[in-house]
DNA sequence: GTCTATAGCCTGATAGAC
DNA sequence: GTCTATCAGGCTATAGAC
């Protein structure tokens, strides 16, 4: 009863194994910092076995980035132009903050591949990426121009919900050493909230 | 005429290209992904000869974040009380670009080993750099509580400034490849300038 | 499919001549 | 102070038994 086209439900769930604790290795110490005895060692596997699945370290690398890019832009993809301006934004920043606080590898497994000048992807950042951004930076254009937010650069405004929200995903140890005891994810939504209103409302 | 105590204008010349090479390739590539040989080479040196001056790679890196960590400081040190509170932040707020713009490696080599946990700093961004910023959010709270500016939270009003600048030099490529041929300093200024006028005026 | 053993490379650091 | 040569350890990846 083997099926040798199809991948075994085994074969599936070794390789989810895999990229999941390949998630928590790379996001933690980098491509570089990451050993494929560590993956393999967090995914319940031998050194060999791992690479019986997956042919190299960046292999896995490539594979996590490519599936993870995806769902990372969803919430950019979402913006919505029918929708009402300053909700749509305010919405948007919020599924990016809600991101960084239940996705923080994702976030730090792109900070680490672009803090290092993005080697792997960096022909997908100005394809792809560059694509959907200004798509979205027209719309918001458009928003503008109708006087229904306020005018701002709206590539900047789109950089700046990335920085804002991605800092707690990536700067985590940071935000958490300078507030101590307090839940950063505590007073964030309420602050971004605050300032987008008071930076987009128009008048 | 030896100087056996005193370093000699050679040893303090090495250094000082040691220092530099390393800055160069520790932000670029992260810990890890440096090479003793590589800063070397950089550097103008055999890698033996740069371990002549530096124990180790380890030792270089330290001297680098240490080194560095003051200066990085020292815009949000000069926030001050006496100022007019609006004036003040918005100084800070374009100094922090200018030394995005300006020192970049900076940037990046801090960006580099807190996105991985910072392991070798950690314990400075809990003492030293809680105290800082404490300081600061007090007086922030003071200048909200005399209605001198808006009422927001002090810290995440702090890592707002730090994420939004920041951004330019950390997550440069990205920025670039999004933008095309447009400088990203071009627009940057305007943009934060309105951002926290518009957040932070009373009222 | 999974293991042990190991090849082969790269890297940090040292030895020792000059 | 600076070099060449080299060691020792850690790493990715493969060979080959089971």
């Amino acid at each position: 009863m083997t099926r040798p086209r199809q991948p075994t439900r085994i074969q599936a769930r070794n390789r989810a194994a895999i990229l999941e604790a390949a998630l928590d290795v790379f996001s933690a110490l980098g491509y570089r910092g990451a050993t494929v005895d560590r993956i393999a060692t967090a995914a319940g596997l031998s050194k060999p076995n791992l690479l019986y699945y997956f042919p190299s370290k960046e292999a896995i690398h490539e594979e996590l980035l490519g599936r993870l890019l995806d769902t990372w832009l969803d919430p950019l993809r979402a913006l919505d132009p029918e929708g009402d301006p300053l909700e749509e934004i305010l919405a948007y920043v919020r599924r990016k903050l809600e991101m960084s606080r239940d996705y923080p590898r994702e976030s730090r497994l792109f900070a680490n591949e672009i803090v290092q000048g993005a080697p792997r992807i960096h022909a997908i950042l100005s394809t792809d990426l560059k694509a959907l951004v200004d798509e979205k930076a027209a719309l918001l254009a458009r928003w503008m121009e109708e006087g229904r937010i306020a005018r701002v650069h709206p590539y900047h405004l789109i950089f700046s919900i990335w920085s804002l929200t991605q800092h707690y995903a990536d700067f985590d140890v940071q935000v958490r050493a300078v507030l101590g005891s307090e839940d950063p994810f505590a007073g964030a939504p309420e602050f971004v909230e605050t300032l987008y209103r008071r930076l987009l409302t128009p008048g």
